[in-house]
DNA sequence: TCGAGTTGGTTGCGTACTCAACTATAGCAC
DNA sequence: GTGCTATAGTTGAGTACGCAACCAACTCGA
């Protein structure tokens, strides 16, 4: 209620913040996209492949790695599904909890990301280069971070009701 | 190559930036979905409809309509099918240039959003305050609006390679 | 050690999206 | 006018995703 000024039509000036975060993600999106499906895995499920790759041991569990690419835990199988028929990933059952599984980067795979993530990396830094100052740059990660921690943590409330997790999440992003 | 750290893993703080825009995005968009399927239309194509709802005389040329709604044609066609069979939209073939057409929102829809929106905008009254100053709000949207008219210029640029449009919007949001 | 409840992952089914190909109208040259 | 090209939107085919239902393995109490 801080500056609530919405208009007979439902306006309010905090609708265009939210809008803008959602088109700035598709434009970002379709542009990596564009860069990457001329040389790589479908361009899809990129970001799989890239928190796999910047995991220690390029492996992750199931789980672990449907919450860092904000898929459900169905949508991230197949994901890994389609990986692995490309030979780009494997999946290792858990020694210890023979339910969980690990998918890992196949050395085809650490392979690829070698190749694909330096321009990417480059694309990124020449985008952030022309629109943001150094100074600008890390407010957005701050205020960025803060929402999605809140974000995330709302998400969870409606999902268990419960689950409890204060920290946020430990070094992931 | 202001100031690139990339590790040998490929790894680079800027990764996060934009990792941390997509997961933003997605846990927004899954909280809206929630909030939005209990009582109205789908909760997807919502986007569609505020547009609509947000624009004098609740109409607007279907490619006007797509490029706001980050969609392509054909997303935006099949949207509107939706919601044309849902009765909250309607098309009208455009006078002057009869390939054209616009959608418009039906009184049903009108009703519909006018009963929505107040608690979609409440929701991000509430989300907003709890995370962010004025100030700070008013920073990100800054920042946000600057990548997204950086990132749509580059789009366009590869999908075209001209249409030389130097604004990069006129009100749109 | 035997259920009862929980958690990690996978599958069936439906939906929404994109790309490429297409139709129809417009605009322009000549 | 007749053709050539560009633009607005739609359609066919394929892909990716989420939800709900499911199976398998772990946990814990008795």
């Amino acid at each position: 209620m801080a500056h609530n000024g919405a208009t007979p039509d439902g306006d309010d000036a905090r609708l265009t913040t939210v809008g803008l975060l959602f088109e700035t993600s598709a434009g970002l999106r379709r542009l990596f996209h564009r860069q990457l499906e001329e040389s790589g895995p479908g361009g899809q499920s990129f970001d799989v492949l890239i928190r796999l790759a910047r995991t220690p041991g390029n492996e992750l569990r199931m789980s672990e790695l449907a919450a860092q690419t904000s898929l459900t835990p169905s949508g991230l199988t197949r994901a890994v599904d389609r990986l692995q028929g490309q030979g780009l990933v494997s999946r290792r059952t858990c020694p210890e909890d023979r339910r969980g599984s690990f998918a890992q980067l196949t050395p085809e795979g650490r392979a690829t990301m070698d190749r694909l993530i330096p321009g990417h990396v480059a694309q990124i830094d020449a985008l952030l280069d022309e629109v943001y100052s150094v100074e600008e740059e890390a407010q957005l990660e701050a205020l960025l971070r803060r929402m999605r921690d809140h974000v995330l943590a709302r998400n969870l409330d409606l999902g268990t009701a419960c689950e409890g997790a204060p920290e946020p999440c430990p070094a992931a992003d």
